[in-house]
DNA sequence: AGATCGTGGTTTCAAATTAAAACCATATTA
DNA sequence: TAATATGGTTTTAATTTGAAACCACGATCT
């Protein structure tokens, strides 16, 4: 489970968010979860997946408090898997991944699921990332910088 | 390497674009791509990842239009690996992952590397989602919505 | 009470994937 | 000519995955 993913010691600022989600069934159960879903069950049903599989994905997402269990709201004696604070985090992402498959993954006119502003049944906005002075930023206009090494650091 | 990712006949707008991609090898790969990398080696050195399947996923990112092969501007008989405009798309993504990582991965005050506009060497703004009408939306106030279904489909 | 069913798992085991290492091909350098 | 660098492929063992069987527990039916 603890698969080293970087070669490196300290995993980037990338590699350690991967690490930590798993892979893609994780991603497919946060976006589940997003829609509602929180029982073994549902997460089994609506993905399909093996129950072991399914199984060591919650417990991994538990374990990296990206989810949590809570006690089944119905009286069952079984427990709910819901995103924490942490996991809610990941909307941003699933919806630029939802947005980069509406881009490339369909034709112009096909139909395809939507994510729609809940109050106006509008879709939502594209992401577009920008700097602090409010202009757009393209992949090119950005760079990756170091933080200032503390003293006493060499590199 | 065309593994089902999901029981469904047709992957959905999340599950589609996942098993475009891959794997996280791919996404790093790509990141890497964006950093400027585009030989084989220079990957291989980046990622410490085995060349089998570097070569694979290279391959894969290849076949599902995400990367191109160019012939090598340095002279050299070899070939360059560059994003395509898909690729490209995927940039959003990239950042929202680096800003989940940001948030949830680092001490507040522990250093880390930054991605900053080129122009001003200020830090990018947070990834929002917002509404049509510019509202913010948080995942809470967001649907995922079907197509209208046209006429003689009936689930 | 006893049997059966639904939910939520774990265990087992075969099959697929991954990864390390060895190997190979080509071109450049010494 | 030999050695080395680049960019892979092949081989093989170890790991992971996934399907299915199994298990535990509580609720329900008879």
């Amino acid at each position: 489970m603890a698969k080293r993913v970087s070669h490196k010691d300290s995993l980037c600022g990338i590699a350690r968010p991967l690490d930590a989600i798993g892979d893609w069934w994780s991603l497919l159960i946060i976006r589940d979860a997003f829609d509602g879903l929180r029982r073994f069950g549902e997460f089994q049903k609506s993905l399909g997946l093996a129950k072991n599989i399914l199984s060591a994905r919650l417990r991994n997402l538990v374990a990296h408090g990206i989810m949590d269990t809570v006690p089944a709201s119905d009286g069952t004696p079984y427990q709910e898997y819901v995103l924490t604070q942490k996991g809610q985090g990941l909307f941003p992402l699933l919806v630029a991944l939802r947005q980069w498959g509406e881009d490339f993954f369909f034709e112009p006119d096909e139909p395809h699921v939507m994510l729609v502003d809940r109050a106006t049944h509008m879709p939502v906005r594209r992401l577009e990332l920008r700097a602090q002075d409010g202009r757009m930023l393209m992949a090119e206009d950005t760079v990756v910088v170091a933080p200032p090494l503390a003293a006493g650091e060499r590199e």
